[in-house]
DNA sequence: TGTTGTTACGGAAAACGTAAATATT
DNA sequence: AATATTTACGTTTTCCGTAACAACA
């Protein structure tokens, strides 16, 4: 058995069992991971692959078995050169985040400012995305840190950190009657839902918070935008189409003139940004040193265990 | 960075980091493995080894890190092959059971009987050594399954099921005066302080209860003959040096005539008799089917995940 | 008929063991 | 001096890619 053959086994499953793409995958021939599909076979006397004729078609029960151990073995195997490369140039490598429009817009700038400056030779690789998204590219080790609000907490695959707790606010033009009301006077949802509002798109940066306490108060908002970022929200209120409802750190006094937010805490709850790791990764020291900047007052123990 | 890279490292650092016996246990040549951890180390930049001049002392901070991960990759990759095995012949490999004379002597014949018959093609191989060695044994890999009834049950490396609840009994010759007592009344403490006594050693089959149960009575008993196992106990009892505590599966009315038990659990307490395996091993179904038919009330559930 | 997987073949690279050299205690 | 590790070298094996072949849709 070689590690080989176990990473052709990986790429001929991730290709959707065709040999030609995982090849292309791998930079190989198809004649290698034809071969090598057989002389693991024939070295494990088992069927690793149901076929129809030559086509492969998907995992036989021991296949599957032998792939789950597969992906253990090379994730392990793959942190090996992580850690060494980190011994070997401490601060120098890739750190790959994935993250969502509200915080890579918001939140991450500053971090991200003193992390370049602290390890210039760390090239930053920054994706956005849903948050389904986001969790998906982390699962698939095509990212070393998932930044987001909706993060699942229940996934033991996962360690998670909270970073910081934001509300959402209410933000309206400057000539809107919210927006001139005394300030002790909260903003209460029956009084919001008199307006058509401007919000995220499902899944976004809290939204479900949004929905449950509208329904919870038997009120049926009328959402007229629906959108993934709070950019295009504010520009939307801005022009008048109605109240927004956005992510409090997306409101900046200086920048946001002619906006006025309010907060709405009280209306839909905390949230928490958290940063998420696979729990089998190495973790690289520049890497834990992010997460560190981000969530300075988090505590670490646990998630610097994955630098040892 | 291949597999027999990772095996050499692990076989150096097993053999205290002696390319020479290493290479005799790898049956292999030493400039095979010079080669190898050469190699390793020149493609992942780093020194694995603490060398003075030529000789190697140790593993430096990153070759602590790598060879933790290496362990795991290799744990895997066996897995694999036990997986394979498995599947191609269902009811044929061996089993490594590393256990007490206690246990191997009392509690598994019936167990051992039974799986032969099922499993004729599974070849049993028994280890006995003290409960710290067996945990050694399992920890190293050396059995699939440890059976004890010392079994730490934190630690998180393991998977450890109960098989059954006994209790120590005393034993004494028949012409004793402790033999001839109405049976309800019980056996007391103080009581058997007054004779000499013979139980176990340290660390065996429940001696601590015993050490503890006079400490916390503030008794200091007079203890002639610490043993490892029950027969001696039940000789040197029969040869009337003293009064013997020991496990009461050890008793048997019917083979050990001229010998009375009597209960002492309510001294004592009660002990457990457990299955332990590594969390990260694969289980044959034959293993499993062993500890289902040692312990057949016990939740499997989890062990059972083992098996997949 | 075009696409996908397998077999055949030749060359390149890697791994190994023996033997010799070198370092360590 | 004895033991242990590295270097040298020739052999063998393994692995890969191109090209030809076979099978599926």
């Amino acid at each position: 058995m070689t590690l080989q053959q176990l990473r052709v086994l990986r790429a001929v499953v991730k290709a959707q069992y065709s040999l030609t793409r995982a090849a292309l995958d791998l930079g190989s021939s198809q004649p290698a991971l034809s071969r090598a599909v057989a002389e693991l076979e024939t070295e494990l006397g088992v069927t690793v692959f149901q076929r129809h004729g030559k086509r492969l078609l998907g995992l036989t029960d021991p296949g599957k078995a032998i792939l789950a151990r597969a992906d253990q073995a090379l994730t392990h195997i793959d942190s090996i050169a992580s850690i060494s490369a980190d011994f070997q140039a401490r601060d120098a490598g890739v750190l790959r985040i994935a993250t969502t429009h509200t915080q890579a817009r918001y939140a991450l700038p500053p971090t991200v400012r003193a992390f370049r400056q602290r390890y210039p030779a760390v090239r930053l690789n920054l994706v956005q995305g849903s948050p389904r998204q986001i969790m998906q590219l982390l699962h698939d080790r095509e990212v070393d840190l998932a930044i987001a609000t909706e993060i699942d907490l229940e996934d033991p695959s996962l360690m998670v950190v909270p970073a910081f707790d934001w509300e959402h606010v209410v933000v309206v033009p400057d000539d809107h009657p919210l927006a001139n009301q005394p300030s002790k006077n909260q903003v209460s949802l029956p009084e919001l839902v008199k307006y058509p509002l401007v919000t995220y798109m499902e899944e976004f940066t809290g939204r479900r918070r949004i929905d449950a306490a509208f329904a919870r108060a038997g009120l049926h908002p009328d959402v007229v935008l629906a959108a993934i970022d709070s950019d295009v929200i504010k520009t939307y209120v801005a022009l008048g189409l109605g109240v927004g409802i956005m992510a409090g750190l997306a409101y900046d006094v200086q920048r946001d003139k002619g906006l006025i937010a309010r907060p709405a805490g009280h209306l839909f709850g905390a949230n928490c940004t958290r940063v998420a790791v696979r729990s089998d990764s190495f973790l690289r020291g520049f890497a834990l040193a992010f997460i560190e900047l981000f969530a300075p007052q988090a505590d670490l123990t646990r998630v610097r265990q994955l630098g040892r």
